[in-house]
RNA sequence: GUCCCUGUAGCUCAGGCGGAUAGAGCAUUUGCCUUCUAAGCAAAGGGUCGCCCGUUCGAGUCGGGCCAGGGACGCCA
């Protein structure tokens, strides 16, 4: 908010010049809302820090400060909309605000509505957000899941706080997985045959490898019995683009769109490996040793050196990878977020060091591990295991609580922590359930609305938000004007969570709210002066619910 | 053995860069619907912030050392 800007350089101004030989930087100036009503509406600890330094103690210091303050702040806008300031021990300084200051967000909202918290931290710069990326061995799983909400709903927070943000998904169409794959359903394919088999050890066990063999068979009869390179590479290539098939259209379901698809497959064919493994042997980041190629990952801070070029002269996983981030790099991407699961955190020292010996900066790169989600049928936990095929997909999940609820869900923890989803919970339309409880209030403000134009209440224009001065409205309007930073927050720190804890805030608030006053009564300027808070209310919910990807429903 | 994540109320978890009396939801107990949605509100109980040491006006938060749980450490992808 401008009013908290205006007054940290006030503060800043004023201790810079009461205690000139101590060092002051308006970093060290934190502004703050106190817990008790008596401390204020917020606070400094400004006093405390510079006290030692100046040889005074926190009281005496803030009594300076605050004089100084006062002499500063009735030449500026803040005077009307500060009421009183104050000393506490040890030092603190709080500040209260009349009630004006806190109109000022309703005005704002009112300006602004749906981008009301927006911020252009991004400064249009390119954002590329690369997530799910998952193996087209299968269905994706709950894990798969997390990750799909995690990207999307960062991408949306990213895009508000002003980056031009590019989801992408990287498909890994190549290599041994894929191979176990084709062979998998070759293998079903032939025991519909009623030809004696051997099921690999490896294979994907799952029954989606029998459908489609089932479907091969139905189309193709006995068309690739014989175990030649031709069948082989066909069960490969037609399970890949089946299951990505699978793939996407889940992700579709879940509400999660794509801007990219890069096939591995692709960037082989168009030698961008070759390309990008030149450049590293030009800056002498390759070297030979025991007859393969290794990358000196060292070199950035990597535990040891890793192979790109196997003895065989196969690649490892890693050479297309490389390739792949000069790739996207290449596209001008300012800035490039990886999504990972947790069995992939020990591969980020060597992502990283490929992408400084590339001559890309370090902070160019974020590689986020999303923590596992755990699930749990009230208290028994579901065990899974994609080989086995014994796992619970992302698809059922979502059939189970709805796409807002397992969305919801998988955002309400922060993506560093385990998260422990429980089924049983996530589905019952009860108040256990805490996503109902944000829905439930927009659903709420929606159905008063409906009511206040049937009571005949159309006049809307110019409300008089001086009526507002319940502590329930004040409460209410003072979480509203957090959003803005909350956003902030979110965007600097990648983390989605807050936003979740915000909107159980903001419900917790309006709940109280309404539960205590009218919005419609025969009081026509204040019926308006509510609706607009309301009304104010609503957008802020309906954005933020927007943002994590979960409907704001009408009516409940 | 090395590295990563986690440890806060009975349970699941929040706690921006250290701040004042540590919070929320669920669960438990008790109140509140003739008036806009009770999927709601209000109140109560419930805590050695894993343990120890340090840094300082002040530590759940920062540093060091332990303990416990989960995960990763391939010429697999």
């Amino acid at each position: 908010m401008d009013t908290d800007k205006l007054l940290k350089k006030i503060i800043y101004d004023a201790s810079r010049k009461l205690f000139k030989g101590v060092s002051i930087t308006e970093q060290n100036i934190i502004l703050q809302a106190p817990k008790l009503p008596e401390h204020g509406h917020i606070s400094t600890n400004i006093a405390m820090r510079v006290s030692k330094a100046a040889g005074i103690s926190g009281m005496e210091a803030a009594g300076k400060i605050i004089g100084a303050i006062q002499r500063n702040i009735i030449k500026t806008p803040l005077n009307a909309k500060i009421s009183q300031i104050c000393a506490k021990e040890p030092g603190f300084i709080n500040f209260f605000f009349t009630n004006l200051a806190i109109y000022d967000v309703l005005e704002d909202i009112n300006k602004k509505g749906d981008m009301y918290g927006s911020c252009d931290m991004g400064k249009n710069r390119k954002i590329q957000i690369e997530f799910v990326s998952a193996n087209p061995t299968g269905p994706l799983s709950v894990a798969h899941g997390r990750q799909a909400a995690v990207g999307d709903a960062l991408g949306n927070i990213l895009d508000f706080a002003g980056w031009k943000v590019t989801r992408e998904y990287f498909i890994n169409d190549q290599g041994r997985q894929m191979d176990i794959l084709g062979e998998s359903i070759r293998q079903r394919y032939l025991e519909f045959l009623g030809q004696s088999h051997e099921f690999p050890e490896e294979g994907y066990k799952g029954e989606y490898i029998r459908d489609i063999a089932k479907l091969v068979m139905d189309k193709y009869s006995d068309k690739y019995i014989k175990p030649d390179e031709t069948a082989r590479s066909f069960f490969r290539d037609y399970g890949c683009e089946f299951i990505m098939n699978v793939i996407k259209s889940e992700l579709e379901d879940f509400g999660v769109i794509f801007d990219v698809w890069t096939s591995q497959a692709k960037l082989v064919s168009t030698s961008k490996i070759e390309g990008a493994l030149k450049i590293l042997r030009k800056k002498k980041f390759l070297y030979e040793s025991e007859g393969a190629v290794w990358f000196k990952s060292t070199a950035f801070g990597d535990d040891k050196d890793r192979v790109v070029i196997k003895s065989d002269g196969s690649y490892t996983y890693l050479a297309p990878d490389i390739a792949y981030h000069q790739d996207k790099f290449q596209r001008k991407f300012d800035k490039v977020i990886n999504i990972w699961g947790p069995d992939h955190h020990g591969y980020i020292p060597r992502i990283t060091a490929a992408v400084q010996a590339l001559g890309f900066a370090k902070d160019a790169i974020t590689v986020l591990i999303v923590q596992l989600a755990t699930l749990w049928r009230g208290t028994e936990q579901v065990r899974m295991s994609t080989r086995a095929g014994e796992f619970v997909t992302l698809r059922q999940v979502m059939q189970d609580t709805g796409k807002g609820a397992a969305r919801f869900f998988f955002l309400a923890r922060k993506i560093s922590s385990h998260l422990d989803f429980d089924i049983e919970l996530a589905k019952k339309q009860s108040q256990e359930n805490p996503v109902y409880y944000v829905q439930y209030a927009h659903a709420r403000i929606c159905n008063i609305i409906e009511h206040a134009n049937a009571e005949g209440h159309k006049n809307t224009t110019n409300p008089d938000f001086k009526l507002l001065i319940q502590q329930e409205e004040l409460d209410l309007i003072r979480e509203l004007g957090e959003f803005p930073s909350v956003i902030a927050l979110c965007a600097q720190s990648l983390e989605p969570c807050g936003i979740v804890s915000y909107l159980q805030s903001v419900a917790n608030k309006f709940h109280s709210f309404y539960d205590k006053h009218r919005v419609v009564s025969d009081d026509t300027e204040l019926t308006k002066a509510r609706l607009a808070l309301i009304a104010a209310t609503k957008t802020v919910l309906s954005t933020a619910l927007r943002l994590l990807g979960v409907s704001a429903p009408i009516k409940m």
